[in-house]
DNA sequence: GAGTATTGGTGATCAAGATCACATTCCGAG
DNA sequence: CTCGGAATGTGATCTTGATCACCAATACTC
């Protein structure tokens, strides 16, 4: 499918680029459709490409050493992905895939790469997602390192809260609803825990009614103050 | 104590770095000296500065929420932290301690900012240094997610061997000895495992001949081979 | 609407590792 | 040299959560 210069120029990161370079990259990128679970970027690839997202969701993914499938992030609708070989040529760890359907537009690293030694607003913008990219590994790396299980799975859903709060751009008042919520299996492999053990957490915190499903697609928070109190193991 | 423009210019981030502008880096800087288990940069700190390391060795640290210090990364002489307000405003998760006595020269973030958003090579350098700790970052994610202790505390000593064999620049052959290893408690806690279990796996490798103590400040791994194997579970 | 896959729920058993309680060795400081 | 504090070594016990073996509900497909 064809991508226009304009296309490229509605994504935050490029809109600092001219009208010649946009045009320039526009040519040597393309759309592409997934399905979900299709496979948006391979770290065995060769010839890297940052993927911007015009439609859909999707998740960076990890493996374990014995093959269990783990969601680090998500990538929304606007943003972009594969950014890790603009800064290191070194094999970078990365696989996305698609949560639903998506379209995205996939551009070439290089092109990217020549275009933002050159403009520090997207220099910035590229930094600051390796920043915040950094702070959230290292908030993962101190859930793994809970060793109570009830805590752990609490810090997660805490974790998930304020992700979904700062979405909302509502930053004073934290959302008391997880959209799309992880599967019980899912929350369990992002933990590395059973996820039987994730499931008895889960019975418990609705026996106290600190959280609530409310259809399938929404985790309504009742008492974040009590979750809170759980995840620091009071 | 005093900083010289040509001090600063020996690091090599700051190489491409005009006269003039590392002459007004050198008047906003200072030297410190630290002892053993001093704190370097601490995030509560306002006022931002990157840490240059003269002399000694340095530990980024994190705290569990339990309070137990986990050593992340080590900067050896040469090479610089505090980098992440560089890219981003929030609060950064970086505690940095001096491991030996060691000579820092401290420059403000934000005299470092201004030059970096003009100078690619500086900025390329500052880039990968972002995703290198992204990859150890998620290394570390990977090995806190194996549920056998074993394997953990071995992939663990791995790393540490990989880690000794890049500062060698000998890339090729695997160096088989760790200098100034971590203690037992050090590798517990990154590791979270309790400080016995991993005793009793380095019993278990030096019976078998994998590894050997050389000096309290060497650690030789005679076998890697069966280390790796150990490491993934074999 | 029937059949199948996915998700969620629950008890019983079991093993790995935490914890506790020491002993020992090592090392630096005075 | 001696003292004190780390660091290491090792058994005995106990707890937690993994594992297994199911069932129930739900939703996805044909």
């Amino acid at each position: 499918m064809d991508v226009t210069p304009q296309l490229l120029g509605t994504f935050p990161l490029l809109r600092t680029v001219s009208q010649a370079e946009l045009e320039a990259l526009a040519s040597s990128s393309r759309a592409e459709k997934f399905s979900r679970r299709g496979v948006v970027l391979d770290p065995t690839h060769q010839d890297p490409s940052i993927c911007f997202l015009f439609e859909g969701r999707l998740q960076g993914v990890d493996f374990t050493l014995d093959g269990r499938e783990v969601g680090l992030f998500f990538v929304e609708k606007g943003d972009f992905c594969g950014e890790m070989p603009l800064f290191d040529e070194l094999a970078r760890p990365e696989y996305v895939i698609a949560l639903s359907s998506s379209l995205v537009v996939k551009v070439p690293a290089s092109g990217i790469k020549s275009i933002m030694l050159e403009n520090s607003n997207m220099m910035n913008l590229l930094g600051n997602k390796l920043a915040v990219r950094v702070r959230q590994l290292t908030y993962q790396r101190s859930l793994l390192a809970i060793s109570n299980i009830q805590q752990r799975v609490c810090s997660q859903l805490w974790m998930l809260c304020a992700d979904a709060s700062r979405e909302m751009e509502d930053r004073e008042a934290l959302k008391a609803e997880i959209l799309n919520p992880p599967t019980h299996l899912e929350i369990a492999n992002m933990l590395s825990v059973s996820r039987e053990s994730v499931t008895r957490v889960f019975q418990t915190l609705q026996n106290r009614q600190i959280v609530r499903r409310n259809g399938q697609n929404s985790l309504v928070i009742i008492s974040p103050e009590a979750l809170r109190k759980l995840a620091n193991g009071k």
